[in-house]
DNA sequence: CCTCCCAAGGTTTTT
DNA sequence: CCTTGGGAGG
């Protein structure tokens, strides 16, 4: 028996096909993962092909990193060697070897959409752009559209001849670029459209990847947008063995330039593909399977296809409606609670929505019922600001030219260097066309520089030494010794107690990931650089961080849910207005996107699958009153479960055209049998007044724990306890500390949020600390 | 040069 | 509602 009898007919099929261009429509659950991993390994193992000669394209790392593991899974050799990755991470793989031909240094740095905002802000300064008028973001947003059009700013500039206002921003454009590339700088945008200028311009790497990748599978093929098309034709072009894989109905980033023209026109520009239809799903009951039918439907200008399962009907979808989003919350947290405690495992849950904002109150409800949770999405990590901080520093180190960097570090932590002095530096370094931290090695060429010059002397010899530590010491070390000579613990004292240790506990996860960094590039035989960290940093989606061994309940928006399945799915704030957003039902083409984005989140679903609204809901401080979404109305009644019995519904369709139920508590629809009753409580009582506040409290203190949703504390509580808790040594006393090792205290200082502790080292001599970070150890 | 306070604006979705 | 940025005062 092979590994491939497993597999159904269709399935097969698309895995024996491996020679010349193949379009596998996979719709959701069909198993398109299980084909592409088969296929990679009938590939190497059936047909002797090097490993290699594959690449194979995913839409995130984590997906990446699971398809090595299947395929190793499967044939236990070889999946390292096969290139698995996104397309960011293949482009920066490729620029990093050649962007030299490009004129770029090697070492360039990647910039995130605060770093693109940021040179955006330098760039309408510089233009006397009135950023009322454009602002930043609608600048940058057509700059990317542009990008992934791959027009650059000459090309730009030549379309929008004649209208005033794109004029303005080409040169925005014009602008930005040369800042980027003195900068040594790349957008995300750029790492594709550089990759795909690099293969068109030069020959001999154009023919080493093709050379290279003989074989070429391409998941999430919808959601490509041009330039990532162009990318995959050149690279294909040689050998066309393309195999490409997707579901046109489940294609939801048009606003990031994805195409859907791209599927849709797979046949006539690859004249001779084959196409091969996977409509099984394996993955979700048939009543589940039949109401996301019944959505998709509704769009015109897909190919056909109809999902089917020989599974049962199983469990009705569940339909509340709820008087607030508040009820709704409170609702999905106890159910989640009821069906817990009856022995199901967190990790089963995943609570859906479509706006981030939403994730608030289901954290709320979640940290007050003590059950573990973690929101995906939100405020990436490597957006803190202290983390940010440490990685300009590390940038800095690495790449002298990013000039955002330098800047952004130069007076972090406070070393008296003011905005004055930092612009005179700037504008030397414009003049001189340097770039800003060499500027800081001539100091006497820049007039009016004065006091503040023995200031960034020291700066940059403390930069020096750093560069110079990067070529002995690991990343992991480096690190500590910025964060030591900087003395950045210290300065976050400023903020407050909490505040303070919630972004330690931050840089302490930031260590745990350039270990891990390291660990996996020596585990990989491969060497750990600065570079290669960074960009693993500027490349991680929010989805990579989840972890499917753990056992919590998931929240995130519809769009990180894609590709992923979870037993029991709540699809929250199920609005008109919210969902589909009110900014898409405008126009047929935006709101068919919204409604594959609600098919994609039905099809997560796979025993049960629950929706919900709220009629009211606070929206940036202000009530908000939404009928139910168009899409539930698309869902045949009779697939429907609505609380207390049948006619239900259709009450609830008619209460939603006269839904103002302002204060009044009209009690919502929340109980599903069993338990009725249980939720209606009138949202006006003092009760829940309290309780809500309470919440609120819980909810922000919570907010100081660190980054994550920390998925197994519970809530808020131990958060105070750590203050006042006094000392264990005193004056005289012999204490140990992490890195400094043993020495004596000399003098205890009671500032007024903590200890300043004076101490002898044996070895490093007399150091100054606060007694909350020094973590000293009597001895 | 730094800190504090108030006003304004922002939320779709993300590599 | 919550964050960010600008301006005034120390």
């Amino acid at each position: 028996m092979s590994i491939y009898d497993t597999l159904n007919e269709r399935q097969r099929e698309a895995v024996f096909h491996t020679e010349g261009p193949l379009l596998i429509l996979a719709g959701a659950g069909s198993g398109k993962t299980r084909v592409l991993t088969h296929r990679i390994a009938y590939l190497m193992e059936e047909l002797g092909v090097n490993p290699w000669n594959i690449l194979a394209i995913t839409f995130t790392n984590k997906a990446a990193g699971e398809m090595r593991e299947r395929v190793d899974n499967l044939i236990g050799f070889g999946s390292e060697s096969v290139w698995v990755s996104t397309f960011h991470s293949m482009c920066v793989r490729i620029l990093r070897r050649h962007i030299d031909l490009l004129g770029y240094d090697n070492s360039f740095t990647i910039y995130d959409t605060e770093d693109q905002k940021t040179l955006m802000k330098d760039v309408c300064k510089k233009l006397n752009i009135d950023t009322k008028k454009y602002n930043e973001r609608s600048i940058l947003s057509a700059i990317s559209t542009a990008k992934n059009e791959m027009v650059t700013p000459s090309e730009f500039e030549i379309n929008v001849m004649g209208d005033f206002g794109r004029q303005k921003i080409a040169k925005a454009y014009w602008e930005y670029e040369g800042q980027l590339k003195s900068n040594n700088a790349l957008d995300f945008d750029d790492l594709l459209m550089k990759t795909v200028q690099l293969l068109q311009t030069q020959p001999d790497v154009l023919d080493y990847y093709q050379e290279r990748f003989r074989y070429i599978m391409v998941d999430e093929y919808q959601d490509t947008n041009t330039v990532q098309f162009k990318l995959v034709s050149l690279l294909a072009s040689k050998y066309h063995n393309l195999c490409v894989v997707g579901d046109d109905d489940q294609s939801i980033y048009k606003f990031r330039g994805a195409d859907i023209k791209n599927i849709l026109s797979f046949e006539s520009t690859f004249s001779d593909a084959k196409v091969i239809k996977l409509e099984q799903n394996y993955r979700s009951t048939a009543n589940i399977l039949n109401a996301a039918n019944a959505v998709i439907r509704n769009n015109r200008g897909r190919k056909d296809k109809t999902l089917w399962t020989d599974q049962g009907e199983g469990d009705l979808i569940r339909l509340g409606q709820f008087d607030t989003a508040y009820d709704e919350a409170e609702f999905v947290a106890e159910d989640v609670e009821r069906l817990a405690q009856d022995g199901a495992s967190y990790k089963d849950f995943a609570v859906l929505y479509r706006t981030n904002a939403q994730s608030r109150l289901f954290e709320e409800q979640f940290v007050a019922r003590s059950i573990p949770y973690k929101i995906v999405g939100g405020v990436n990590f490597y957006a803190r600001r202290e983390i940010k901080d440490l990685l300009a520093y590390l940038k800095t180190i690495d790449n002298g030219e990013d000039d955002l960097a330098v800047r952004r570090i130069i007076n972090v932590p406070k070393r008296g260097i003011g905005l004055t002095t930092i612009e005179r530096v700037q504008a030397s370094a414009t003049a001189r066309e340097i770039s800003f931290y060499e500027a800081l090695g001539g100091l006497d060429l820049i007039p009016g520089i004065g006091r503040a010059s023995s200031k960034l002397d020291s700066f940059v010899s403390m930069m020096e030494y750093f560069k110079g530590r990067a070529e002995q010491v690991s990343i992991s070390d480096l690190m500590k010794e910025i964060i030591e000579m900087t003395t950045y613990l210290e300065s976050l004292e400023a903020e407050g107690e909490e505040e303070a240790k919630a972004r330690i506990e931050n840089i302490e996860e930031l260590q745990n990931k350039i270990a891990a960094y390291e660990e996996a590039c020596a585990d990989a035989g491969e060497p750990a650089t600065l570079s290669g960290f960074l960009e693993d940093v500027a490349l991680v989606a929010d989805i990579d961080s989840l972890d499917e061994s753990q056992d919590y309940v998931v929240l995130m928006t519809l769009h990180s849910a894609k590709g992923l399945e979870f037993p029991q799915v709540y699809l929250a704030g199920m609005e008109d207005g919210l969902f589909p957003s009110y900014r898409s039902t405008e126009e047929e083409e935006e709101l068919e996107e919204e409604r594959r984005l609600c098919y994609v989140g039905i099809t997560r679903a796979m025993k049960r699958l629950t929706l919900s609204c709220a009629r009211r809901r606070m929206v940036r401080g202000e009530a908000q009153f939404n009928r139910m979404s168009r899409f539930v109305q698309e869902i045949p009644q009779e697939l429907l479960e609505t609380g207390r019995g049948a006619g239900r519904w259709q009450r609830a369709q008619k209460e939603q055209w006269s839904s103002d139920t302002g204060g009044s508590a009209g009690q919502g629809m929340g109980s599903f049998g069993q338990d009725g009753g249980a939720y209606e409580q009138g949202t006006g009582s003092a009760y829940v007044r309290n309780q809500r506040a309470a919440y609120r409290q819980a909810q922000k203190d919570f907010h100081k724990k660190p980054f994550q949703s920390a998925p197994l504390q519970k809530g808020g509580q131990q958060l105070a306890a750590s203050k006042e808790k006094g000392l264990d040594y005193i004056v005289g006393d012999r204490v140990r500390h992490v890195k400094f090792g043993e020495g004596t205290v000399k003098e205890i200082v009671n500032g007024n949020r903590d200890y300043e502790v004076t101490i002898e080292f044996d070895t490093v001599g007399v150091r100054k600390m606060f007694a909350a970070f020094a973590k000293l150890q009597k001895l």
